[in-house]
DNA sequence: CAGTGCTTGTGTTCACATTCACAAGCACCA
DNA sequence: TGGTGCTTGTGAATGTGAACACAAGCACTG
């Protein structure tokens, strides 16, 4: 969240930030923001606040984003595509370097630059380098395809899927539920 | 998120469920759901656990999910037109029924049985019974069009462009920014 | 070079959410 | 009908994270 927000910022030429500012920006108050920063070590400057440049980095650090991270896609279907198409990964440095389908009508197809694979080619992710993968594939096939992920090597997986997927526990599940976060709005509205 | 899981256990045919079943599911402990469920009346049978139907019907209840609500759909690129054609806002009662975009590319366009509209006519949302918004438009271009629903009525937002949009206090705004959700993953890993 | 204004870093306080532990209560059975 | 086995609902204990308040420190100014 800090990473995007003070991305921002530097696009926009600004080379210094206050916590005071980033709160108002994130709706935060301020301490929050300086001890988050503080429990990785001072790299304020009194008086000024933080360097853009020097915050972006140590959080690329803290958050193991430094470089380029290759990701697999799964699912190749409306989501799947939006989300192999979408530029918004590389601020983070990610990259969707293969796809993969369980539907013959799609094997072979492009998405972008990247052929969409079958399934049953997916193999050793590990061994080329994939330790992430998104997993855009119909709830029902969601627990089944992230057991084959584990096995190719994945490390966490981005599920999309409206359902809790279990695997070991040296795999990192992130789920997004949409819908569910749509849910949230009229209790408060 | 115990909406979604209850749901599924009923298509199963499940009759009955107990905290300790639930908080199996969904990773939790057994007490934190019954707190959770308790701070809104106790309706469950010792002995025995929950009944499906009666949680469901008081979790709708309390999360103002009871019958179908309208939403309108903002910007139909790729992510929009993703969303549109999602089966999955149904659980909870959603019904896209405007979608709009700026592209005369796009206008006069059906997804689904839905026309895109030009974003000029989206009018007062309210007197068409619409309270709840997606946008799926460009960053650049949320901050500007969530002021526009806003003036149209809306009361809730789902946000899913990479960035924070500022809105009168009434106003609730739930964003999802997917990259970011994949970004966590590489700490853990 | 002392004074002013601003911002960081952090010990302490505070608030809240989770967990524990157990009495109360239902169902089933002998 | 009394006993057994579960499960709920909840006060109390615990843990954790947010907020506060302020000393320490940098920059700029006259
Ligand atoms: N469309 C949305 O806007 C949206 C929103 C939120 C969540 N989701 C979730 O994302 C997932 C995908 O949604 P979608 O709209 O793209 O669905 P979709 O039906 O358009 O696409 C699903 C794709 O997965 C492929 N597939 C099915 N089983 C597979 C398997 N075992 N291995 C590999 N590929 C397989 C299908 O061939 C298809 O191409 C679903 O779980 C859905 O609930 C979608
Ligand atoms: N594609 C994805 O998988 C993905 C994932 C996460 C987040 N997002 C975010 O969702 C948003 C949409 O992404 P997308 O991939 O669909 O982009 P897109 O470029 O395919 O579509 C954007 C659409 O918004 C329309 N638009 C632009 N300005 C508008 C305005 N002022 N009013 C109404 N419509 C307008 C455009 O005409 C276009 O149809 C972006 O903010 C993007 O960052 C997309």
């Amino acid at each position: 969240m800090y990473l995007r927000a003070i991305s921002f910022l530097r696009r926009q030429g600004q080379d210094y930030v206050s916590s005071r500012d980033l709160a108002d920006q994130l709706h935060l108050k301020s301490p929050q923001i300086r001890k988050d920063f503080s429990y990785f070590g001072a790299f304020g400057v009194k008086g000024i606040g933080y360097r853009v440049d020097t915050l972006i980095g140590r959080i690329r650090e803290i958050l193991k984003l430094s470089g380029t991270q290759k990701a697999a896609l799964i699912g190749a279907g409306r989501l799947g595509k939006a989300l192999a198409l979408y530029p918004g990964f590389g601020l983070y440095g990610f990259e969707i370097v293969e796809i993969f389908d369980v539907s013959p009508k799609k094997i072979g197809k492009k998405i972008g630059n990247t052929k969409i694979q079958s399934i049953k080619h997916l193999g050793n992710l590990e061994k080329r380098g994939i330790r992430l993968a998104i997993l855009a594939v119909p709830a029902e096939a969601a627990q089944e395809t992230a057991e084959r992920l584990v096995e190719g090597g994945v490390r966490g997986i981005l599920n999309m899927a409206p359902c809790y997927i279990t695997v070991p526990k040296r795999v990192r599940v992130q789920t997004i539920d949409i819908a569910m976060e749509l849910g949230i709005l009229p209790y408060y509205v």
